[in-house]
DNA sequence: ATTTATGCAAATCGTTTGCAAACCT
DNA sequence: AGGTTTGCAAACGATTTGCATAAAT
């Protein structure tokens, strides 16, 4: 329903929850990762590591895509899924008809959240007080068990308009 | 990726979130709801929220479609957008590629988060305890404001692997 | 009488897949 | 060599849309 440049996913004012970890970390854990899953760390799927590593925030494939001209998008989304898979990236869903990727929590070591903007997709990220983390776990993990089901990891988005969509 | 039959969504050992809602005083609601919007509650918007009610919890289009052989697809589609617009149903979009439908929160005056299976899509409706809520709305408001970001609604989610998934 | 809703079938578009060539190990 | 990855083009499938008919005001 929403639409606008799929390929922007600009940042704010401080920095991204991604330029924390240093790129050569990256690889070496991508590559380790994918090994455990018998994948290889090929060119490509090196690439895309590294096109992430560089944006500020999730982007789509079509970001992804327009950031080197030398990569088949057919390749792109078969490597996001095993990249995915490897629990390498994060594939973000929302009601933007675009995925959005960005590095695995493991991968960068950081727990964080989203800003979500309804009307373009944009994608802020966010960090909650510690305190607030581990209630919040407490009272999933607590409803969970409640109907059997078995957590694997919790989401928190807030919905809404970004800056640029409300001028 | 996942997939499983779509138009099942079945609930729990308790009672869902939705039934605490009387069927008179939901269409009342969103008769004013789409009224606002300059909307007519017709019989087939009717017979949505009807099958609506009656779930347990989250629907897909093909769960909707198979409670009532007599709905066109394309209507359901169309009239759920206005419902969604009007803010009589939500929409709810997982890894899953269906989406799903349940009773706005201002309907059911019940506000809820969501267990989601990871495999098969299905959603049970969960309950924070009303000060987490509350602490929780107040960092994402700080987080807001911090991007200059209009927030509207949040939203938390387990997400995992359900019993039946599991066995 | 006009506007709005419906249902069918066709179109759309992000994503997935078949297949032959290129790449690793 | 033997299996994997790549890139092109074709296929897929949930959702959307055009259009003629039916309903509502």
């Amino acid at each position: 329903m929403p639409q606008s440049d799929p390929s922007s996913s600009a940042a704010p004012g401080d920095r991204s929850a991604h330029d924390h970890a240093r790129a050569s970390d990256v690889h070496k854990l991508a590559a380790t990762k994918l090994a455990a899953h018998s994948q290889r760390y090929t060119t490509n799927r090196r690439r895309l590591v590294d096109i992430l590593i560089g944006s500020t925030g999730p982007l789509t494939i079509a970001g992804i895509l327009s950031e080197r001209d030398d990569l088949a998008q057919s390749s792109a989304y078969r490597n996001l899924v095993v990249l995915e898979e490897a629990g390498v990236v994060h594939r973000i869903i929302t009601s933007d008809d675009h995925a959005r990727f960005e590095l695995s929590e493991d991968i960068t070591g950081e727990h964080h959240h989203h800003l979500i903007c309804d009307r373009c997709g944009l994608i802020y990220d966010i960090t909650l007080p510690p305190g607030l983390e581990r209630q919040l776990e407490a009272s999933l993990a607590g409803e969970a068990q409640r109907f059997s089901f078995q957590g694997d990891h919790h989401r928190v988005d807030l919905v809404g308009i970004c800056q640029s969509c409300r001028s």
